[in-house]
DNA sequence: TAGGCTGCCTAACGGTCGTAGGCAAATGAC
DNA sequence: GTCATTTGCCTACGACCGTTAGGCAGCCTA
């Protein structure tokens, strides 16, 4: 019997694709062992545990999400900038909700997500630099920046938006029309 | 052997606790009914499933959130109330963490949650009414401010803002100050 | 070509959710 | 107060999951 070849960077990418297409409901070490056409027990060589296996993904799917929302960024600045960058991460959510989810998941304090969290916070700090927020000002921007982006796709992606009208796509250039109105008047 | 007394309420008020005292990820069939003194399933008597079992917490939760909200609401008007709506789901997500997590459950269409959701949507309208927001502009203001609001209690919680300086309770009123003013300019 | 390493296997344990069926405690009729 | 009915909690079980231990076979090196 010929060996699947599997190692933790495809194990990870399976498990990429597997939450995309099942949900991260699926995202477990048996679902994953089907889809990679082998036995459970035989990713215990790549993956040390469940909670292992989520820390990866989570940490493959930052570091994704960061790629897509620099290249977004490249050449922008002020409000083209703002826009480029929130919807860099909607569009992120709506393409790819299972890994979007999995960004979210809750990991321990030395994972490789950690340093990938920091990227998202840079490439907000990019963005502010086409505002005049203050220095000593600018964590509180990023904050804003950051909770609004990841509050609208989060409650959009629940379904919180799709019981009244209009539509979501309707409401997102207003409210980051809005953001953008609040980091050009910040430091009044 | 006397018998335990239980209810559909009395269970879901258990999985309150429950997931207050050991997180979310603790609440299921199993440790709820150790907790309640009684068997797994003995409590399939009074509740469907596992997913049953969830929706009612999140629709418990989301009544008392709306409680809560609506009385930090009662007597403000304008930036007053703006801050104590915001402060309330803030400070709720910080006394019962377990709790709004669970706020944030994924429900089926016709669950009771929807009901409840649509009270959260609703205060939201009346923070409103202390801005000049048009009436066919209000349905973008109220997603900004849930969005906001929601986006900045589940990053803090995740612990998304801990290793930064300075503290989320720093950026918190400044942000709250910057969502005001978007409210206040939204008319231009 | 022979040896060793490594990867995937089978087998098994303890845990979970959920179902079926039984027994006994509470409730209501007389 | 006794008896019948309902009902709530029980035990027992099946299916599945995450995880560990140990074995066998495919691949690389000498």
């Amino acid at each position: 019997m010929p060996r699947a070849g599997l190692s933790r960077a495809a194990v990870v990418a399976a498990a990429l694709d597997l939450v995309d297409a099942e949900g991260l409901d699926a995202l477990g070490p048996s679902p994953l062992a089907a889809r990679l056409g082998v036995r459970p027990a035989s990713l215990y060589s790549h993956v040390a545990s469940a909670a292992d296996l989520r820390e990866g993904v989570c940490a493959a799917v930052l570091d994704e999400l960061a790629d897509r929302v620099a290249d977004a960024l490249a050449g922008r600045s002020g409000e083209a900038a703002l826009r480029a960058f929130a919807d860099a991460y909607r569009d992120y959510a709506h393409a790819h909700p299972g890994r979007y989810a999995a960004s979210r998941l809750p990991v321990g304090p030395d994972s490789p997500a950690v340093p990938a969290g920091r990227r998202h916070a840079a490439l907000a700090v990019a963005v502010l630099r086409g505002y005049a927020v203050p220095e000593a000002e600018q964590v509180h921007a990023v904050r804003l920046l950051g909770s609004l982006v990841h509050g609208y796709a989060s409650l959009e992606q629940a379904g919180a938006f799709g019981h009244s009208e209009p539509g979501p796509e309707q409401s997102w250039p207003r409210v980051v029309a809005a953001l953008d109105a609040a980091l050009r008047t910040w430091s009044t």
